[in-house]
DNA sequence: ACCCATTGCGCAATAC
DNA sequence: AGTATTGCGCAATGGG
């Protein structure tokens, strides 16, 4: 998974495929009559010679859509591998982020823990009305809930 | 975005695609001489007319190494798609954990303040020697910093 | 009607 | 020797 291929030609640009891909397949113009049937059509004068023929493959014109539609095809390739990267990278960005806020999470927990002991420990001091010196031991009613 | 072409015939299986592609390209043979010969090397007994000709195109084992091919090709890129996309699955399911974590933090951050300054309150009354009867004014010293 | 963007597909070269 | 990947070009089709 390294090295690449570039097979044919064109090292970047131009040398035009004169055939198809790159073997011994021979080009046939073909060109079938194709009759467009009865399509007359009353508005559109144009020369049918678009849509209903298989359009000459010689033609400079084919050569050159052939070439514009590569280079689209090329670049939305490159497109869309850098947006499934682009993606890839998100996860592992979320991911690091979901760990830093587990860990917060973790730590305000534990000083919620805390502080609620504290506070209890007080209410406890208060309700026994006792000055607090030493640690105390949380006894019965000791329900903080969740 | 959303229906698909499927231009040549192959509903789905069979159907030899007896030409490249869907159109005019005639195949044409272009039997190189590649005679066997008398190919006779001692261990492997490749006729060499593997690697140096063009292989013939009509060769019953050139077509089977093709639809094989073809198929690992379907294959491969249909695994790669569904890769893709569980990969932006991942990534809707970790943005939504991390709202989740992030309220819980919020929650977690607001509790913590609450109890907090209660805390603050108590240690002041108890400072200032005073039974707490109704809402205090949480005044200076009130930093609960982060 | 024209142009670019996307997509399924087959081929060939490689990678494994 | 065989499958898996990948770059590439073709053609159909989707969207402006």
């Amino acid at each position: 998974m390294s090295k690449i291929a570039q097979q044919n030609s064109s090292p970047g640009i131009s040398v035009i495929h004169t055939q198809a891909h790159a073997s011994g397949l021979q080009q046939v113009p073909q060109l079938v009559p194709a009759g467009p049937g009865g399509g007359g059509k009353a508005v559109p004068p144009s020369k049918q010679s678009k849509k209903s023929s298989p359009m000459d493959r010689n033609s400079d014109e084919y050569r050159q859509r052939r070439e514009r539609n590569n280079m689209a095809v090329k670049k939305s390739r490159l497109k869309s591998k850098q947006k499934a990267q682009d993606t890839l990278q998100r996860v592992n960005q979320l991911k690091e982020e979901n760990e830093r806020l587990e860990a917060k999470i973790k730590l305000l927990t534990k000083e919620l823990s805390v502080l609620k002991d504290l506070f209890l420990e007080h209410a406890h001091n208060l309700a026994d009305n006792v000055q607090p010196t030493s640690t105390e031991n949380t006894t019965a009613s000791d329900n903080a809930g969740q």
